[in-house]
RNA sequence: GCCUCCAUCGUCUAGGGGACUAGGACGCAACCCUUUCAAGGUUAAAACGGGAGUUCGAAUCUCCCUGGAGGUGCCA
């Protein structure tokens, strides 16, 4: 195996809304490149947009980021040698940089109003030109910005990009990208308000955080030149860029977004990492899931835990085509990872549910019931409607699920009296002492097993499908079970 | 509109000029197992967007078209 340099990579979010599914990714595979190459994973907070930023969003960020197993040795919360990690911490810094690249004639003042730049936007689009800064500032004489500067006026530090020839970046996932530099817009870098854009920012801390590899989403693309052009004009090594391929919609058209999201929830999916949770949902499942949306290990391995993904992860089998979630892989990955919990540990992770549900579900009790749930869960809140039966005092069964197929009320009334006859006469009822027992009369009564223990089923469960049936009974116990059917009895006989 | 990226079953994907009769997974269908529901097992249907070219040979390389996506903010 070819040893690997060790990466200092970044997930580099902008706390301004809910961790979702693309971002959650994008950490991922940082994380896992960091991981596998022995390297740094670092957490950086881009919060220079203070008119969106939230307030709650990087808690957020940080809490869907560890529960899908992830961590960072240097971030806001952590610390590092090369911090701050929160962009508003830099203000000046990032200044004084735009500052050299004025020196340098690689950005300029620019003192066009927001006024006159729209009216420039629309005149452009009506010729049918694409929209870009006409450059009115661009040769303005240093000094002379410098005045009006001093008198008060209103500016931003635009970038001067060359407008001959053209810029080639490599992309490891998409080989070069070339660009007409004349499309290359002159950007913004500061704003008015005296904060540094993206653009700037990002690529100063990349270069002081000695980030080796940028691993990002695509929509970063059209800006790649850009960022590559502002590197140069600081002299700085540039990173490895590996732009990810985007998450579409379900139906492939579009991109997420916000808008559907309360859509998904009533389907019981979302794009929001930290809903997965409610939802029922196994960190390990939905890391698994996007893992392979974008990134595939062979032609046929498709479980993996973090650890083995770690292990397995590699640049080079991204693939640059855009992928419509889908959320019924997900249910598939959910019940795989389910089936390869312990015991003890499925017990532990379907507790708060039936705590949410109001059921006061003792450990013992649910060590017992995780096993025969095990097999026959998607989603974690499923034991609820699944298990529930097991912890509530008494059960409803409905008259018409009573009634089995090809059976009278009252035949099965008769069913339910000849069971409880057998059943009272064991010392304990279950799979070993019980089903012996029951399939006999079965035979006796010369009917299908499945309308005599569907019968048992619904008296004792109180519902048409349930998990085994002896197996319930043996965790239920005789005196409840006894006690069911004969309620049972009553209904179907007044029913009959 | 303009710029850029992308293109294999419905979806996620394997594929790197001959090993392709195009493989796997989800989903779908059938069957087996079965007291329900699952899980499991077996099987089936299902794709290289179109056209030129390069080559003895193209899903793989090139070009064009078409389609899709992203960007086009004093957002990130």
């Amino acid at each position: 195996m070819e040893k690997i340099k060790p990466v200092r990579v970044r997930f580099a979010p902008s706390p301004t809304g809910r961790l979702h599914l693309g971002g959650g990714r994008t950490a991922l595979y940082n994380y896992l490149l960091a991981k596998k190459t022995g390297g740094m994973f670092i957490l950086r907070i881009e919060d220079t947009d203070q008119k969106r930023y939230v307030a709650s969003a990087e808690k957020e960020i940080i809490d869907g980021l560890h529960w899908l197993g992830i961590d960072w040795q240097e971030g806001p919360d952590v610390g590092g040698d090369y911090g701050p990690y929160r962009q508003t911490d830099k203000k000046a810094l990032y200044r004084q940089y735009a500052e050299q690249l004025i020196e340098q004639g690689d950005a300029y003042y620019c003192f066009c109003s927001s006024e006159r730049l729209a009216e420039m936007k629309q005149a452009q689009q009506k010729r049918k030109e694409f929209p870009h800064y006409d450059g009115r500032c661009r040769d303005l004489p240093l000094e002379e910005a410098r005045k009006r500067i001093e008198a008060g006026e209103k500016y931003v530090i635009r970038f001067k990009t060359p407008k001959e020839g053209t810029t080639t970046v490599r992309d490891l996932v998409r080989g070069e990208i070339t660009v007409e530099n004349r499309t290359i817009d002159d950007y913004i870098i500061v704003k008015s308000d005296g904060w540094a854009l993206y653009h700037l920012a990002a690529m100063v801390d990349d270069h002081m955080m000695k980030i080796s590899h940028v691993i990002r989403g695509s929509e970063w693309i059209p800006t790649l030149p850009l960022h590559h052009l502002i590197i140069r004009a600081f002299g700085w090594d540039e990173p490895e860029w590996v732009h990810l391929s985007l998450f579409l919609k379900p139906d492939g058209k579009g991109k997420l977004s916000k808008r559907e999201s309360a859509e998904l929830m009533k389907d019981g999916y979302s794009i929001f990492l930290t809903d997965f949770i409610e939802l029922g949902y196994l960190p390990e499942a939905v890391t698994n899931w996007i893992a392979l949306m974008g990134w595939s290990y062979d032609d046929h391995t498709e479980i993996f835990t973090l650890d083995e993904l770690v292990n397995a992860f590699s640049v080079d089998h991204l693939n640059p085509a855009p992928a419509a979630i889908n959320f019924t892989k997900l249910d598939h990955f959910n019940g795989v990872h389910i089936r390869r919990l312990t015991i003890e540990d499925l017990a532990a992770r379907v507790k708060p549910f039936f705590e949410k549900a109001g059921i006061d579900a003792d450990d013992a009790a649910l060590l017992k019931i995780a096993p025969i749930i095990q097999e026959r869960m998607v989603t974690l809140d499923e034991a609820v409607s699944l298990a529930g039966f097991f912890f509530r005092d008494e059960v409803n069964p409905k008259a018409e699920d009573l009634i089995q197929k090809g059976l009278t009320a009252g035949q099965c009334a008769e069913i339910a009296e000849k069971s409880y006859a057998v059943l009272e006469k064991l010392p304990a009822i279950g799979v070993e002492v019980g089903e012996p027992e029951m399939r006999a009369l079965v035979a006796e009564l010369g009917l299908k097993p499945a309308q005599v223990f569907g019968v048992l089923r619904v008296a004792v469960t109180g519902q048409r499908v349930s998990p085994p049936l002896f197996e319930s009974m043996e965790i239920i116990g005789k005196e409840t079970v006894l006690a069911r059917i004969k309620k049972a009895v009553e209904i179907l006989r007044s029913n009959a």
